[in-house]
DNA sequence: GTGGATGCAAACTCTTTGCACCTTG
DNA sequence: CAAGGTGCAAAGAGTTTGCATCCAC
């Protein structure tokens, strides 16, 4: 997956564009504009070298498939920074959160390591909120 | 599904006795030991019918199929209460934390209406930990 | 020109559903 | 005895793989 093909420029730009996390499904329907015919398999078979090659992070949410964004570049590092994230109940989208309530080591039970921690906050993003 | 068939007691007999989250394959397994031949759709249709009336809750952790679990009897609240989960990196169980950092409302950006959160810690777990 | 990448179709995994038979109340 | 539950097999949904063709280098 080194190759510069008009399917993997089409799926980087559509990642580095969207300020958010995007499904598989969702990256095809972007990338489609610039590469009409786009399939399924090619975006999956670059996001899996995109992750690999650390030019895309994957982004696990409870209950949902994986979605895919581009490392944030506000804090520049370059394989990506710690973060969360905030899934909207009304439009489904995912947007980044930067911030962090810190290290949850002490929640765990005695003898627990606790080596990482998940953070997703639920409710209604910013656009959503306004139109209620 | 109120029949008290001895597949769905096996199941849910299954759930109150461990103290963890299960997966359906694991509630299978487990189940199947009261309950030869014990089929999965079976275990699969039981638990759903469980979780609409709520003697029994999905528990969903980020990259995960959903696990379930009996409601937490140690706050003793009816349709179980709010707490997190520990996922252990090395034996891939799961277990509940009795504890919560809080809202987070602050976390989100402004205009976001925060209404719930998630919170899932890694690492590993106290035998998993003693046995390194 | 050659090897990697693409698109299609098929395979795979996990979960759900159809249906005939069995079991609970 | 009737309604609901079970097991099997097959159907769906989402993701991955095989393979012939295509294209970037």
């Amino acid at each position: 997956m080194k190759r510069n093909t008009r399917q993997r420029e089409a799926i980087l730009s559509t990642l580095y564009g969207s300020g958010r996390s995007l499904s598989p499904v969702e990256i095809r329907a972007e990338a489609s504009v610039y590469v009409p015919g786009l399939s399924l398999p090619t975006v999956y078979r670059q996001i899996k070298g995109l992750v690999e090659e650390q030019a895309v992070s994957q982004v696990d949410l409870p209950g949902q498939s994986p979605r895919y964004e581009a490392p944030c570049d506000a804090h520049a590092t370059v394989a990506g920074h710690h973060h969360h994230h905030f899934h909207c109940d009304v439009c489904e989208r995912v947007y980044p959160i930067h911030a962090c309530p810190g290290s949850m080591a002490t929640l765990a039970p005695k003898g627990f390591r606790v080596e990482r921690h998940d953070v997703t906050l639920h409710g209604r993003c910013a656009s959503c909120a306004a139109r209620a």
